[in-house]
DNA sequence: ATGTACAACTTAACAGTGTTAACCTATCGT
DNA sequence: ACGATAGGTTAACACTGTTAAGTTGTACAT
């Protein structure tokens, strides 16, 4: 295994071990028997070192997004899976997950936004299934991209919510999980002869 | 005005104008002509003075949602504004928003989790209107106040997608905006007649 | 075989960070 | 007049990211 590699497996792990604050250059190096310099070989800064992990989360993230879709050709179910399989994944990986999300808006500038769009490929599965949805009539949405952004980002809340640890101590995480997803999914469903 | 409210002060002009990065107890203490050392007389740490930051936020958050209830006797209608003040506080005050964030999941036990529970005052507003939305059968919900969490994390989602400038760049902020208030409104209201 | 170029790494240093312990000094109550 | 205390300061420690310059070993051309 390159160095460069190498690199990038202790970053990981002393991210999710040890969190935010405890990362370091001199920390990185030392695990590898190498001097902090040597980083700078392989990565221009250290935000450029914390944006390859980035890259790697938000793939892994794609991956398991895609191997959950259920077969079969009912959309609602498939959009609940999808939705399912997020939340599963952020709470079963929570500091994987929260690496996706570290970056800052104000520090967004410096990198290329394309980075950042790989997580592209994740909409436009959910924007098909919506589609999908919406031509046989089950999903009233307007633009199928936006909102399957809209579904993410919804999505994105609730489990922001969850491991930011800011949910009332009085209510239960899963049944907080629960009547969210069944709330969001209703927000897409046909009004059956509204009003 | 004592050092302590101009140290708070500063602080939360520097975060403002120049982000998280470039907040040093030095550069607050310089801007006071003072030396570092003396911020300790009056916060324990720099984290404590974060989070006196984030409190000061809360509030505000919290004082402009007030001001923003609608007068009337139409929950849909409380609820849409609600959401809608919400979204204009993160969006016009973002800095202020991303500080009430800012504290990440790891850190937070060394908070008093009271403190974040100031905003609970919120939900408890919102937990009324649903409530009410609720007996006048207008809103399909199961708890109120599990609800009123919902609401407010896909909100945030929503608020913090924009915000950190995750939005795909083919989609317009305020038709995205728009679109998920939609949906997020649609996802609480009663189904007339379902199938 | 010798010289050279280059890749991979290190050393030393700079400027900045949060934080602590020890010290100073003006003001106030007795 | 004296001692305590509030409200600061100085100096220092152990870190941080980052850069410039130096070292070393290996591969290749002559």
């Amino acid at each position: 295994m390159s160095l460069r590699e190498e690199i990038l497996d202790v970053s990981k792990e002393l991210l999710i071990k040890n969190g935010f604050g405890n990362i370091s250059m001199r920390k990185i190096a030392k695990r590898l028997d190498v001097t902090a310099t040597s980083i700078y070989l392989y990565f221009k800064n250290k935000d450029e070192l914390l944006l390859s992990l980035i890259e790697e989360s938000i793939n892994n993230l794609n991956r398991s997004l895609k191997n959950s879709l259920v077969d079969g050709d009912d959309p609602v179910e498939q959009f609940e899976s999808i939705i399912n399989a997020y939340i599963g994944y952020a709470l079963n990986h929570p500091q994987e997950y929260e690496i996706i999300y570290m970056v800052r808006a104000e520090e967004m500038p410096k990198y290329p936004k394309e980075k950042f769009e790989q997580i592209r490929d994740t909409y436009e599965i959910l924007e098909k299934v919506i589609r999908e949805g919406k031509d046989k009539e089950l999903f009233e949405v307007d633009n199928p991209l936006i909102s399957a952004y809209s579904i993410w980002a919804q999505t994105h809340g609730i489990v922001s919510v969850v491991l930011n640890k800011r949910l009332d101590t009085r209510i239960p995480t899963q049944q907080f999980i629960n009547q969210a997803v069944e709330h969001l999914v209703q927000g897409f469903l046909v009004q059956k002869t509204p009003a």
